[in-house]
DNA sequence: CGATGATATGTCAGTTTCGACATAAGGTCA
DNA sequence: TGACCTTATGTCGAAACTGACATATCATCG
């Protein structure tokens, strides 16, 4: 999945390139972080080898939301993404390493 | 202002020691994140010499939020946090760098 | 081809967060 | 002291987010 298909499914409008570029450059900083958040979320699951359904109950949430958060859906706050990295084991150190990390 | 005043300002529940390491891991670290992110803010506020008035017009916002912006109260969400810094001129490597930084 | 397990998508009611406003509290100057 | 500027606190209706559920899609077996 690309970085665009993840924007447009994360409930952004994307059209044509002029309209990819309408985003503010904070805008998209702020996305891109999202993004970066929601990867890293499903690449600490997917390397201890756990389902979307075991993660939402470790998290007290459901499959579904596991899997918007993984997805960096419209409807999932950063709050909810650093939440979860937290819970599972992430270090703030780590967290903020991924989101310093700029693509 | 000390980090359990702030916690407390920030709608914690903070009684005694005893009450105060209530807080969970992962809560502990989500707080003071916020809390670092809160405090970032203001200082970049600061050294600019702007009002909370004059940030707030820049980020299409009122004063009254920007102050409990900067409290970290318990109503402000670090996706607001994070979209004001970012319009503020913060880049995504410095926010991840204060967040990495653990006190 | 099913059947089974995992992940994705759509929706909803309850909760949280939002900007805005009023007003209180501090600070500084004359 | 009081006028003025700045910051803090409380509240409200509107908007956004949340967990949950139903259901769809996808992959991997036999």
């Amino acid at each position: 999945m690309n970085k665009r298909t993840q924007l447009e499914a994360a409930g952004w409008r994307v059209g044509d390139n002029a309209d990819f570029l309408e985003l503010s450059a904070e805008e998209t900083a702020f996305v891109e972080l999202k993004l970066a958040l929601a990867d890293y979320l499903r690449e600490i699951r997917v390397q201890h080898a756990w389902t979307q359904a075991y993660v939402a109950r470790v998290l007290g949430s459901s499959q579904s939301r596991v899997a918007k958060m993984e997805a960096a859906d419209a409807s999932v706050s950063i709050d909810l993404l650093l939440k979860s990295l937290l819970k599972l084991g992430a270090s703030r150190k780590q967290v903020g390493q991924v989101i310093a990390r700029v693509a």
